[in-house]
RNA sequence: GGCCCCGUAGCGCAGUUGGUUAGCGCGCCGCCCUGUCACGGCGGAGGCCGCGGGUUCGAGUCCCGUCGGGGUCGCCA
């Protein structure tokens, strides 16, 4: 090694010793004849005093140095009580330019905001700054933790195929065209879901997975194009079993940032969740609820509220909202899909106050307050109309006068499962873009085409698909969902009714997921797993808002990468020799049926 | 794909009802400075106001289009 010493860690023991350093000018502070330069490495900072000031002169922001100094301790009065070296500086005697720097696109300073473009075009000078840096390390951190649990509990690392078969899962495939067969492409996995359950075939019993996955959507501020899962599966367990281990490795995972996860985590059902805060990943760090109010409005007069669902969010307080806010709420509704948001102010005497309150009975102002819970000075937002949408329209409203009104502890960490997920959902909700739709029947599935049905429902399934429970559960934190799984279908009988009700039919089947069901053939265990959202867990456990923050070269939001420039047009002749225009002639090689 | 916000010096931003010379802070360059720690002082350089069109006597400012970034809804088994 060129240094001897880390320079984050000398201390005053140090005093006296003669070290070697190697690191960045941090900052210089040149007084004309005594300069000081902040050297920053990966363990830290430390002053160096330089004497020679015809050195200090030459040197600049970021320059690569070794230093040779004495470790002193600093003259009375002049520690600094904000660094861990501050009691210490470093004399020097000899100083090496490594490496020279030009001038900066961006300061490498914490008080300094830089927008995010820049800041990714250069990520090897951002990653010296220390928020950047402290995430990408809490993420190797994150990864340890998670592989000693792993390991502990007796799971088995397997690296699956990212060069695989296109599989119509849900979202859009990566291609990747292949030289060797002009016309034939292979695709990027959308994650390892049928090579985890082969792996169960295979008996390894439990495997686990850091893995990268590739899905071609557009990318939001919690989605890239490429992410990466902790993938977890498991053979003869039931739900349960994948729920306690889970809460052991987000229990683990969670003591890097000093916080106890209080178990068992408290389970909700995706029925209770939709019907109380109007969600499948509600976040109870905040307490208000949604009221469902179809019943109270059974009769009522006003056209409005003539619908199949009616619910409503308190607003605490939020009588005083001047009109102008009121009318904000509005707007944000209709961008939200919705026809607008029916409200009532409650005035400091009980009476009601907005645009709805006309419309409604005697009968209704009075019992209405009460019936959702309103107190004097608290405005009551509706929603009317079909059930599901409404519903998500009010647990959006209860998350904006959540934010609203500062009702979200935001130093708080609320984990829930939410379990009983729908096995099914009707197939025109599920793609209304038309293109991913596996099957072509009247219903689709809600996790994926292999969840198993609880087993309360394996007889009514296919009878009643609309009521069928699956077992899949999802972990939820702060209004996250930061991993889900599920059960899986191992019986063949099982399995084929599942294809019928989503419209597979066996040929069909056979087409698209013949080398998983002929694998199952073979004495295939019962088997679940789980999977996690990896950059959203760093994400929240580093403090940061976007993924973006925890994956070390991310991605803009059309999938560029600033820093490399990615994607780029290919030549002709690579284009030629990928085979990208080629004509396939038949599918030769077809899985063995 | 829809909607919203943003684009002015290397970075972060200001720029009035459209008005002639486009500013501020940081950084950068030069000189000075022996105890600073986001050091300080003096001086200087640095702009196709994202791009293209239009309106106007005149556009950073208004209009249309386009590109880039961010957010949001759709989408994401």
């Amino acid at each position: 090694m060129i240094r001897t010493h880390d320079a984050g860690a000398l201390r005053t023991d140090h005093v006296g010793q003669t070290v070697t350093l190697a690191g960045w000018v941090a900052r210089r502070r040149d007084h004309g004849g005594v300069a000081f330069l902040d050297l920053r490495e990966a363990s830290g900072v430390v002053q160096v005093v330089v004497r020679d000031e015809a050195v200090a002169s030459q040197l600049r922001s970021e320059y690569c140095l070794k230093v040779v100094g004495e470790v002193a301790a600093r003259p009375e009065g002049n520690q600094n009580p904000n660094l861990p070296t501050g009691d210490i500086e470093v004399i020097a005697s000899e100083v090496e330019v490594l490496s020279a720097a030009a001038p900066l696109p961006f300061p490498i300073d914490d008080h300094v905001d830089v927008g995010e473009e820049v800041r990714l075009a250069h990520r090897y000078l951002d990653l010296r700054r220390s928020g950047p840096a402290a995430a990408i390390r809490l993420r190797s951190e994150v990864n340890h933790v998670a592989r000693e649990v792993m390991h502990r509990r007796g799971f088995v690392e397997v690296e699956t195929p990212t060069l695989t078969r296109s599989t119509p899962e849900g979202a859009r495939d990566f291609l990747v065209p292949a030289r060797l067969q002009p016309g034939s492409w292979y695709a990027l996995p959308q994650s390892p879901q049928l090579f985890k359950q082969l792996l169960m075939v295979g008996g390894m019993e439990r495997y686990f997975q850091i893995a990268r996955c590739y899905r071609d959507e557009d990318f939001r501020a919690d989605r890239q194009p490429e992410f990466t899962q902790l993938d977890i599966e498991m053979s003869f367990v039931e739900q349960d079993d994948v729920i306690e281990l889970t809460e052991e490795l987000l229990t683990e995972v969670w003591r890097l940032v000093g916080h106890e996860i209080e178990t068992p985590i408290p389970r909700i059902t995706y029925a209770e969740a939709m019907a109380r805060y109007g969600s499948d990943k509600p976040d109870l760090r905040c307490t208000l609820e949604l009221t469902d109010c179809t019943e109270f409005f059974a009769d009522t007069e006003f056209r409005v509220f003539q619908a199949p669902y009616v619910g409503a969010v308190v607003m605490p307080g939020g009588a005083s909202q001047p009109r102008k806010q009121l009318d904000a709420w509005q707007e944000w509704a209709k961008q939200r899909g919705a026809r607008g948001l029916a409200y009532l102010l409650v005035e400091e005497d009980g009476s009601l106050r907005g645009p709805v309150a006309k419309n409604l009975s005697d009968r209704e102002r009075e019992g209405i307050a009460g019936h959702v819970g309103a107190e004097p000075g608290d405005c009551i937002f509706f929603g009317a109309g079909a059930v599901k949408s409404t519903r998500s329209l009010l647990g959006a409203v209860r998350l904006e006068v959540a934010r609203r009104t500062g009702l979200i502890d935001e130093s708080a960490w609320s984990f829930v499962w939410v379990v009983d997920a729908p096995l099914f959902e009707p197939a025109d909700e599920a793609t209304a873009s038309g293109d991913v739709a596996v099957g072509s029947g009247a219903w689709t599935a809600v996790h994926h085409a292999f969840t198993s049905p609880k087993a309360e429902c394996l007889d009514t399934f296919d009878t009643d698909p609309g009521s069928a429970l699956a077992y899949a559960y999802d972990i939820v934190c702060n209004g996250n969902e930061i991993g889900g799984g599920s059960i899986r279908i191992h019986r063949e009988d099982v399995q084929k009714r599942v294809f019928a009700v989503m419209g597979l039919g066996e040929a069909e089947a056979e087409e698209k997921f013949g080398f998983l069901l002929k694998a199952f053939k073979y004495g295939a265990p019962p088997h679940g797993g789980i999977a996690f959202g990896w950059d959203r867990i760093c994400a929240l456990l580093s403090g940061s808002d976007s993924i973006r923050e925890v994956i070390a070269f991310p991605k803009t939001g059309n999938g560029y990468d600033p820093l490399t420039a990615a994607p780029a047009p290919i030549t002709a002749a690579q284009r030629k020799e990928a085979g990208v225009d080629a004509v396939p002639k038949e599918d030769l090689r077809q899985p063995p049926a």
